[in-house]
DNA sequence: GTCGAGACTGTAAACCTTTACATCGATCAT
DNA sequence: ATGATCGATGTAAAGGTTTACAGTCTCGAC
């Protein structure tokens, strides 16, 4: 309860009588020690309740124990099952997880950095996409620590990536579509800025060719991924009148938006329409009709991107510099056979 | 990009032409040193990039300047939007954030202990509404840090609390249905062991009588706020055939199952029955039909417990032990007239 | 001219580890 | 008997701050 001083490893030491360094020994180094003296400090140990202190250890040492998690919101549920499986993973290791919410403030995201810079965290996880402002400057001619990209890679760097198969997982939508035997699928999010985007169309379009099927370009309409962009898009198909029988959405929440106008319409899905999203965010299932899509493995992302970085930190040099994990087919109701194959 | 040694201290005393003791201060305590001093210092400052070691300074310092906080599941998004509060107003007050995920498991909840007792973290806050095991122990005579509890209070313990009104949320929720006509309102959510439930509870009853109605204990339903709870409940009084006008939740999730339950008998709502929920989960404005509900103040919920904490660290002794914040009413489309009033 | 006060600055200790190097016996090969 | 080797331990330095205390200098009052 009270404030009282915690014990030191001096205290430790008196108390087996024997040396601090031979105490040092026998908590890091125990085969070091001979079998009776490390009984003996164990038990002074255990006398005093003594823990080592982390920031004498981490000032001798030069090194934390801890990781920097930047991402531009914690507070998405996108990012935070995969913050779960990073902390998992850091956890397992003996790593400790200090998180910064950027909220992609230039600001923030430099002042972030005093971590790095002060010894505070050994390596960064990016969940921004980008560099954090103030790494870049080359004048700063700051030291770079060891960091790895999740979810997002970083555009023209070297830094090593784990993420979702974007392509592969779009791809496998699309097929999941086709194999209901939709022929006319239209592609809802396509940009020209987005990475995510334009893997995920790409995929779409492998399994069309794949599949035989001629690719329509009015199928395909521009998105940036939120649900007004859904809605926006399913809006101009009913006024162009080109309709196709299944959308395949760029990401969940585009898919809502399609929901939300061919609902607004009284179409009945999916008799009517098929609707496809992709990433499984948690409304997925409480949507009417609950949406059939594909899962990112985010804890597993974590967790991957955690040990990739462990690694790097280690030393290691690992042989890929990009790892890319399978998304999930999740059949829910909102993917049906076209109406009139 | 070489990992460089960082320039010290003393690098920069050198250039400026004075002691380390002055650099410290023309830092810490500017007023204390001379302008010409303090100018050539922080030209120096620049010219090295110096940056002081955070290690060596929580050493010295006894302090880390860092919070841990304790959370069963940093993925809930319940929590997460209170982590950002607690981020933010950490990160503004100069403290970074540690994240310890138990997932309610002892062995976990004990080893993140380690960052108090080593001192990486100077304060606790505690999303888990229990104190963490290894600490209630008094024969583990372990030196309490200060916290403050949020979301949940720990029961029977004297540690600050931070979190919504239950009770005038509830009465408000309440209040807005009678305020629509209806008389014969449900509560679904009644439990004797969740501190929550209750107080909800109470706030509905307290409204209830307010507007002179009568409280049928047949109205009142078991549930443990899971969406089957609030499936089962509904489910039950069709059964037993003793049907309200108005289901007021203990939560969205429980809400959920109730409209889950009332559609696929194919009611219409809110034209056959008004549901409400508390707590406005992301999910809650996808539903069909959206759900009106009472949004809880997450974000600044995170700021005032971290505020509050950090006002324990500088050892002032805030007036109340328990910060109430109100929740805020949503009106969406789930809640109308009843029927037949 | 002396003294005191006040404004700056410097010296050195303390914070608690880890670890290179030295020491000391004991064992073993020669 | 000598020297080498090896295992176990101790000594002391180093890691980079903050800060109590002491010191110096200037200036004004007497």
């Amino acid at each position: 309860m009270q404030h009282r001083k915690l014990a030191t490893i001096e205290d430790v030491a008196a108390i087996a009588g024997v040396s601090i360094a031979t105490v040092s020994r026998a908590i890091n180094e125990p085969t070091k020690v001979a079998d009776e003296t490390r009984r003996r400090v164990a038990e002074a140990v255990a006398r005093t309740g003594y823990t080592t202190n982390a920031m004498a250890r981490s000032l001798r040492m030069r090194r934390s124990n801890m990781i920097l998690i930047l991402a531009p919101d914690v507070g998405d549920p996108n990012f935070s099952n995969i913050l779960v499986g990073l902390e998992t993973e850091a956890s397992k290791r003996g790593y400790g997880v200090l998180i910064g919410n950027t909220q992609n403030d230039p600001a923030r995201e430099a002042d972030y950095l005093r971590f790095i810079n002060s010894n505070q965290a050994d390596g960064l996880i990016l969940l921004t996409g980008h560099l954090p402002y103030g790494i870049g400057a080359a004048g700063s001619a700051m030291r770079l620590p060891p960091m790895v990209a999740v979810n997002e890679p970083v555009s023209n760097s070297d830094v090593p990536f784990v993420g979702v198969d974007n392509f592969e997982g779009a791809r496998i939508a699309a097929e999941h579509l086709i194999a209901q035997g939709h022929r006319r699928i239209a592609f809802i999010g396509h940009s020209t800025s987005k990475a995510v985007n334009k893997l995920r169309e790409q995929g779409y379009r492998a399994a069309l060719s794949g599949a035989g099927l001629a690719i329509d370009p009015l199928l395909i309409l521009d998105g940036d991924g939120t649900t007004e962009s859904g809605r926006a898009a399913t809006e101009h198909m009913f006024v162009r009148d080109v309709l196709p029988t299944a959308f395949l959405c760029v990401n969940d929440a585009t898919a809502l938006g399609v929901i939300i106008s061919l609902t607004a319409r009284k179409y009945d899905l999916p008799r009517d329409f098929s609707v496809m999203g992709f990433d499984d965010i948690s409304f997925a299932s409480f949507v009417t009709p609950s949406l059939t899509t594909m899962k990112q493995p985010r804890h597993r992302i974590g967790e991957g991107a955690m040990d990739l970085l462990l690694a790097l930190l280690a030393g290691e040099t690992p042989a890929n510099t990009e790892v890319l994990l399978r998304s999930e087919l999740i059949v829910r109701n909102s993917v049906g056979a076209p109406r009139r194959a």
